[in-house]
DNA sequence: GAGAAAGTAAACAAGT
DNA sequence: GACTTGTTTACTTTCT
């Protein structure tokens, strides 16, 4: 019998239970094991979310329109005739805001439901390009000037040199200016979180590679060097993007701490960084350079510790001058810059179709059909993948996303759902202000239809198919069968989820054998559930409020915390649990475990019950069975689990007063 | 690093 | 005897 058990464990555990533990840790390798600490590393190993992704592409952006500026200006103008009157060159783009978050977008994901995260997304989105906009007409008008100043000076110079040419490098660098602005537009509009202007974007995607040429790139760096004069003129003048941090203090990435605010910017310009520049009236923070963080130089492949700015920029003169490894180490990062524009086109067609899903009805059938054309470069768990019918890998951030296409997608996946088909370790939910009723009322058809494992512990899961009854019991094998009906994931590895069932059962005192005639039930004592969850949800409120700052969305703030708060109250929108009296009940919370709290009010009955309303508002029925029936075994706490103020008599209800886990 | 919480595996008993 | 249900222990992992 056991042994049978055991063996089917074994045989249906690919990507669980057994093997687990393996894959729960390296699936994350470069994307969070799950929790914060994984997130972090896997930030830090250059798992980029797709939000990460487009800041960083837009930075690279900017830093390529930059160098054309800057070709722009040293190679086809006449520095003598140009020079002092090179004009200010504006880049109103904010950098910081497109500074790396402290947050992680796991954890993101797990504070904001998807209409949160999509209205996050829509607000950054149009932000950016309300100042990729800007900045790109800027661009052009700069672009145009400089062109009339140079056939002006063509004009009035003597044929030295066959300006022809220069002209018309330049206007194909105009030209790949603008190339480059509808790309970005264009990517944009590819997200479909925003529309593109009209007259724009009909640029083909493909043109940014040309946009930079690595031989443009080497020549834009001699002469970058060649006309050191002009740089200084032009960076005075506030070409550098990093002195327009201003513009978004609420941004400053130098309010964010964590290694990635300082995301190396490849490119000509850390020549152009001398003392006299960072003491110039700019508002950026002393000793800040892109390529410079953390007392170390973040030139890729480089680390080597600075003490300061200034022997920073020494060591930038010498060991980063323009040279071919330089140059060379210019067009790696270009190809990586190209690769994670790629993949953030890829992910962000993703996520799309993910915010999608998330205003889609609970109710409404989605097919399996249409598998995205996703990226490939993603690692996927053996379990992911046998999860596809189409054969397709799928990114591990979405492991469980792309299994039900296009429309599907938990609201509130956590880090560990999206990144462990495996075994989690939950919490999650209940710490992320994601009650188990509401994700499931949101997603249920996600998690019924999806190989992913809910983020909820078993117990949670449990009491969740109890109280979803009318008569808010049921036998292990009806416990069975919701697990089986509701989540796909639990139609696999039944001994390992089952057996884990019973063990939740048994150790946890919050759930309550009852007699029956034919046979036994279990019932939930919320007391008991209540009790055995943390009074607290330990540093989730400096942890939420660090997230939210860490977003670096200031202006954003306000909305998000309401938003966040908004996601305290799961059931507003939920078809199946309307209670829109817990809200105002809600809005006390504050810095506690939300959910938690949430629970507890009500647990505490006297309070707006929230939750399910039937599991509150009716009084738990025994099956068949009078209630005078268990009255040798464990009559317990029907009533506990009714009234909420236990009067248990139980055995393990007197263990109470013990620490909960007495047992191990 | 300690402790708690949770997940997994397994042994075992009792009942059907 | 096979299976289910239930309990318990041990161990591991994750998180605080």
């Amino acid at each position: 019998m056991m042994v049978e058990s055991a063996s089917e464990t074994i045989r249906s555990t690919p990507s669980g239970q057994n093997g687990v533990s393996s894959l729960t840790n390296q699936p994350d390798g470069g994307g969070g094991g799950g929790g914060r600490e994984g997130a972090a590393s896997g930030e830090a190993n250059g798992e980029m979310s797709p939000v990460e992704l487009l800041h960083f592409q837009q930075q690279q952006a900017l830093q390529v329109a930059r160098q054309f500026l800057l070709q722009q200006a040293t190679g086809l103008s006449s520095p003598s005739s140009n020079e002092g009157k090179q004009p200010a060159v504006q880049v109103p783009v904010s950098v910081a805001m497109m500074s790396p978050q402290m947050i992680t977008p796991q954890q993101m994901q797990q504070i904001l439901s998807p209409p949160q995260l999509q209205a996050l997304l829509q607000q950054q989105q149009a932000i950016m390009l309300q100042q990729l906009q800007e900045y790109y007409k800027k661009q052009q008008e700069q672009l145009h000037l400089q062109l009339l100043t140079q056939q002006q000076a063509g004009k009035q110079q003597p044929k030295e040199q066959p300006l022809g040419n220069k002209q018309l490098a330049f206007q194909q660098q105009l030209l790949q200016m603008q190339q480059l602005q509808q790309q970005h537009l264009l990517n944009l509009q590819r997200q479909g979180l925003v529309s593109l202007p009209p007259g724009q974007g009909t640029v083909p995607l493909q043109t940014l590679p040309q946009a930079v040429c690595p031989s443009d790139l080497q020549q834009l760096w001699k002469e970058v060097t060649a006309a050191q004069p002009v740089e200084d003129s032009i960076k005075q003048e506030g070409l550098d993007l990093t002195t327009n941090t201003s513009n978004s203090t609420s941004f400053s990435a130098a309010k964010v701490s964590p290694p990635i605010s300082h995301h190396p910017l490849p490119n000509g310009q850390s020549t152009m960084h001398t003392p006299r520049r960072d003491s110039s009236s700019h508002e950026e923070t002393p000793g800040s350079h892109p390529l410079y963080g953390h007392g170390e130089c973040k030139w890729p492949g480089c680390e080597t510790l600075c003490e300061d700015l200034g022997q920073f920029v020494k060591h930038l003169n010498t060991e980063h001058a323009l040279d071919d490894r330089s140059t060379a180490q210019c067009r790696v990062q270009m190809q990586v810059v190209q690769q994670l524009e790629i993949q953030l086109a890829k992910e962000s067609e993703r996520l799309q179709a993910m915010m999608a899903h998330l205003h889609m009805r609970p109710s409404e059938p989605k097919p399996f059909s249409q598998p995205l054309n996703l990226v490939s470069s993603a690692t996927l768990s053996k379990s992911t993948s046998d999860t596809f019918p189409d054969g397709l890998p799928h990114p591990p951030t979405s492991a469980t996303a792309p299994i039900t296409p296009l429309r599907q997608g938990p609201s509130v996946i956590s880090s560990s759902t999206l990144h462990n088909v495996g075994p989690i370790r939950r919490r999650n939910s209940e710490k992320f202000c994601t009650p188990i009723s509401s994700e499931l009322a949101q997603n249920h058809e996600f998690y019924k239809n999806a190989d992913v494992r809910p983020p909820f512990t078993y117990a949670s899961l449990i009491r969740q198919a109890i109280l979803e009854t009318p008569d808010r019991q049921l036998t292990l094998n009806e416990i069975y069968n919701w697990f089986t009906r509701m989540f796909a994931y639990f139609r696999r590895n039944t001994a390992t989820w089952k057996n884990a069932v019973r063990h939740n059962l048994s150790l946890h005192k919050c759930f309550v054998r009852v007699e029956n005639v034919k046979g036994a039930v279990w019932t939930v004592d919320e007391h008991e559930y209540q009790k055995r969850r943390p009074p607290k949800m330990t540093g989730s409120p400096t942890l939420v409020k660090n997230m939210i700052s860490g977003l670096g969305y200031g202006a954003l703030n306000a909305s998000y915390q309401a938003a966040l708060a908004e996601s305290s109250f799961p059931l507003l929108n939920s078809p199946t649990m309307i209670n829109t009296s817990s809200a105002s009940g809600m809005l006390h919370v504050g810095h506690d475990d939300v959910s938690s709290t949430v629970e507890q009010v009500n647990s505490n009955g006297s309070n707006s019950p929230r939750l399910s309303p039937q599991q509150y508002s009716h009084p738990v029925h025994v099956k068949e069975e009078p209630a005078e029936a268990e009255d040798d075994s464990r009559p317990v706490s029907l009533l506990a689990t009714t009234n909420q103020n236990v009067t248990i008599a139980d055995d393990r209800d007197l263990e109470e007063e013990l620490p909960v886990e007495d047992l191990s």
